[in-house]
DNA sequence: ACGATGTAACTATCCAGTTAGTTACCCTGA
DNA sequence: TCAGGGTAACTAACTGGATAGTTACATCGT
């Protein structure tokens, strides 16, 4: 036998070449590493990997590793910002609407908090709509639906962390409280407390 | 002028030979370099040449990377509970002990962080002192000091979310504020809202 | 036939961990 | 009181594997 080095069809039948669609399994596979380990954690070997996807294409595509985070964050941003609005500056519905899209989407919070570890600086877009949302809130101040004696931005804030208290608790507080503390019973439950919680905090107190 | 290529007595004159101070210059050059990089983007090389020992001794002393990252999560966790106490279930104190900690010591939340990411299950010192908190809040609950309709670790969680939500939010939201997020009087005029909401979502309902 | 899409193999660099020592210090015995 | 030997503390230089990024080439659609 010959020592046959050539390629075969290589194995399966090759993807039709659609460099959009390449395109869309780099960013997706990228999203899932760099949920999981963060920007310097990650390997784009895996990457690639994970897309069923040659790494050139990585390159051709996105640039380099920083660039393919980047695309990542905007990525996401742009995601959770289109799934999670503040309508007329009703911070109850925002937190349940954010609890509901974070449990769905769990990569979007590790790659919100990874971002924010590893790379600071926001971007336009992101800088417009988090004013649009600081905004929302300070009108429905203005018109009494909410407390005036928090600032909106820092309200925003806080409203914006107890969505994801529990799902970003601890793990040693899920150990301490003992039951399987990501059973749907139990989100569930932890979902109404947390919008009892936000009720108190952002209505007018009296 | 000959080169010049030996090496004179190292510049400064060398530090006494104590492996417990070097140990402990270690163990603070890799706090700051893990808070600042996290597991994955630390440089054990940094490490030694911030600590200005050699690179063998994080092997002699710690064992390897990992076990160091270890040591270091284990430093700030003992140091941060020690700081950090819950007289009497007393949540706003809590929060507002913890709040000046997280101030005091930005590298506290971070090696916090990190760990949650990287790294997942807590220590039996740490599982025993989270449970400690949690009976703490239960008891205050059953004396009705506290809201009962959210149950305990969940209240923890929340408060400990509410307490670094200004320190912990988004870049983009610090611009959209506008102001300087971190010069002092911000901080001190967020201390009193943050307080004013783990007030709000504490209390007892009525 | 040519540009866009894709691939395997390669390279240069980085970096955790190791090797093979050297230097400071202490203790013991003469 | 000090020679010398034993050990703890420390060091420079190295190694091998991992990893980001590149090169040179193949194949497809038009």
């Amino acid at each position: 036998m010959t020592p046959e080095r050539g390629l075969k069809q290589s194995g399966t039948t090759p993807r039709p070449r659609d460099a959009e669609a390449t395109k869309a399994l780099l960013l997706h596979a990228a999203t899932e590493e760099f949920a999981e380990h963060g920007l310097a954690g990650a390997r784009v070997d895996r990457i690639a990997e994970r897309a069923g996807a040659n790494k050139r294409l990585i390159y051709v595509y996105f640039g380099d590793k920083d660039r393919l985070f980047d695309a990542v964050v905007d990525d996401q941003s742009r995601a959770v910002m289109a799934a999670v609005p503040l309508p007329d500056g009703d911070l109850v519905a925002f937190a349940a609407a954010r609890f509901d899209y974070v449990r769905a989407h769990p990569e979007a919070r590790r790659i919100a908090h990874w971002r924010a570890f590893e790379r600071s600086e926001p971007t336009h877009d992101e800088l417009a709509a988090y004013r649009l949302r600081v905004e929302s809130i300070e009108a429905a101040q203005r018109e009494g639906r909410l407390r005036t004696d928090i600032p909106a931005a820092e309200l925003f804030a806080i409203v914006l962390r107890i969505s994801e208290s529990w799902l970003a608790a601890p793990s040693a507080l899920w150990a301490a409280d003992g039951r399987d503390p990501l059973s749907p019973e139990r989100l569930a439950s932890h979902r109404d407390s947390m919008l009892a919680a936000v009720r108190s905090v952002v209505q007018v107190p009296g």
